[in-house]
DNA sequence: AGATACTACGAAACCGTTTTCGTGTTAATA
DNA sequence: TATTAACACGAAAACGGTTTCGTAGTATCT
């Protein structure tokens, strides 16, 4: 077993001092082309390669990103995790992933643990908990610290940092808009609790639409389902109590399953109810009707967020007035057999 | 904006030594209980927390563990990452994750990014390309330097360490047993490039089965599907020039695939023909019929590699003859409609 | 009173780098 | 020949901790 080797080893060997080989690595032509070659063979045979954390002690730079998702079985955020670590690669940058689980405390101690030298910024989206709960503490003091900060998707206006997000109200008006112009008209939303910022802006631009046709909001037509363990019975009701010829989905569980009660209770989809749902994931393609969907374009997100984190990171010297900035990615409406009538 | 706080800083302010403040911390009784009570009153007041890096440098221990894996898009992966980052954390280790999107080069850099200090030890999962190439020289020179690895689902005999595998074969076997047991008899197996180890188990699973209850093996009923570019006339040609009652498929997607083109050709699942999948994946759960799957438990898969991981970095000190694990988790069969008759 | 034993602390080494600054040697210049 | 400049290198500090060891001062014991 062949153990790491040192600057320190080398400079024992060749008979030269620390400062020397670490400079004849560096090629400085403070060192002689001698000495330069001798210790460059002798690290090339050795694969001497610096340690990292001796180098990031000294930097006070790690060259981490620190990402905090509340879920990684999620399509949309490993998608925008596996942006986020493509374009951190492409710039020299490894990735610390922690999962909040929705969780408010694990969210806390997932930042507390990296906060401390770990990690040279985060990006995050917040855990259903935390926009709860409404408390921010744990991001405030991260940026109080310097520690650069890029909020994705779910984020809030309670902290100042960069953010990006979808265009969640515009898409969703697009989306229910193309309902109408297909000819639809008892329109239903399905969404989550409001303390989702992103539901809030979906719920807006479904609003804005149906106003914009002239239709008149129903309340009986939106229905707040729990995150997850969906209620069979609730969902049936909704669709038999009401008159429902299009739903607007605020994820794809969602859409799924509700297109599939739809579907056992006899209703045709497209023909009878037709269904647009958030999240271009794997369940829309394979579906029956395959599922019309907003693409959020995790992908472009997470590099994005990666860009401007790193971006920021490395730009920490010019204590300018920081300015935040707050980028947004179109989502695009992927039409499938779900619209299609 | 305030600065992170070091010993440095508490000693001068203070007026004793670093030395002090350390101990004063961690409540050596070296240390009188007043200069404790000061110390440490100080050290909340201004939030210290030491820094990780100078820790990991002085300990040679960086509480980080390496995850590199083919694809993080992608559901089984996905949740042995989630088994991977849960019992990490309750460790207190952090995860460093790394995708080398089933390419050889990308697996290469991956690792020597990390190999240089940055982690304690490797969990990983072998690329596609890596398996064809057959190359295993980056593991080789990390398992040399003495960092732990843990190979998991795709291993290889090459690499000594230790691995957490499937029961691949017995669970194909099971599969493919109860499929006859139903009254199927001609099954068939759709497949991947052989140099996926799992690949070759399943179907040493599949053909002991066969022969075990008398069935002649027969290659028209095994075809090998490129990872992803699925050829859409292959499978209908497969479907519709062979006599098929079962179909038992090495993973998700050509599962929920090639049941979509059987059905799509009119035969009824699972009354004409029966399906079974690796992966119990979302699709599994949300098709039509709901596809019978092997669960890999992910999860499980996950936790035990960490905890072998972990359990190895921190008993590297008993530099025993190194006896590798190779712990098998068992697979069990969801049976869904699929397979219902 | 002198030897001994605690008590409470500080100096310094160390982890593995980088980087500044100082210096001995040689070569070029006045 | 004395002065200066260039060259090639080493010593040491620094990053932020931990830990070993040495010691001044006081308390205890004989």
């Amino acid at each position: 077993m062949k153990r790491k080797i040192t600057l320190k080893h080398i400079a024992r060997e060749l008979e030269v001092s620390i400062s020397t080989v670490s400079k004849a690595l560096k090629n400085s032509d403070e060192i002689s082309r001698d000495t330069k070659d001798k210790v460059q063979a002798f690290a090339k045979l050795y694969n001497y390669k610096p340690n990292n954390i001796a180098i990031s002690l000294k930097n006070k730079r790690t060259k981490n990103i620190g990402v905090i998702i509340p879920d990684i079985v999620h399509h949309f955020f490993t998608t925008v995790f596996r942006g986020i670590e493509k374009y951190a690669n492409k710039r020299g940058y490894n990735v610390i992933v922690c999962v909040s689980d929705e969780s408010f405390d694990k969210e806390v101690i997932n930042m507390e643990m990296l906060a401390n030298g770990s990690i040279d910024g985060f990006i995050m989206s917040l855990s259903a908990e935390t926009q709860a709960k409404n408390d921010f503490n744990h991001l405030k003091e991260v940026t109080e610290q310097g520690i650069p900060l890029v909020l994705f998707d779910r984020v809030t206006d309670e902290i100042l940092c960069d953010k990006v997000i979808l265009n969640d109200r515009e898409i969703a008006y697009e989306a229910v808009d193309s309902f109408i112009k297909a000819g639809r008209k008892k329109i239903a939303l399905i969404t989550t609790e409001s303390y989702f910022n992103v539901s809030i802006s979906r719920a807006k631009g479904y609003e804005e639409a149906l106003l914009a046709n002239n239709i008149d909001l129903n309340d009986d037509l939106v229905i707040v389902l729990p995150y997850d363990n969906l209620d069979e019975k609730q969902i049936g009701d909704f669709f038999k109590d009401n008159d429902i010829d299009a739903v607007l989905c605020v994820n794809e569980i969602f859409a799924i399953h509700c297109m599939g009660m739809a579907q056992k209770l006899g209703f045709k989809v497209p023909e009878d109810i037709a269904f647009i749902g958030f999240t271009d994931g794997i369940l829309s393609k394979y579906s029956k009707p395959r599922l019309t969907t907003v693409a959020q374009h995790g992908d472009k997100m997470g590099e994005l967020s990666a860009e401007m984190l790193i971006d920021r990171v490395e730009n920490e010297s010019e204590e300018t007035e920081e300015v935040f900035r707050t980028e947004v990615i179109e989502a695009t409406l992927i039409k499938r057999e779900s619209t299609i009538n």
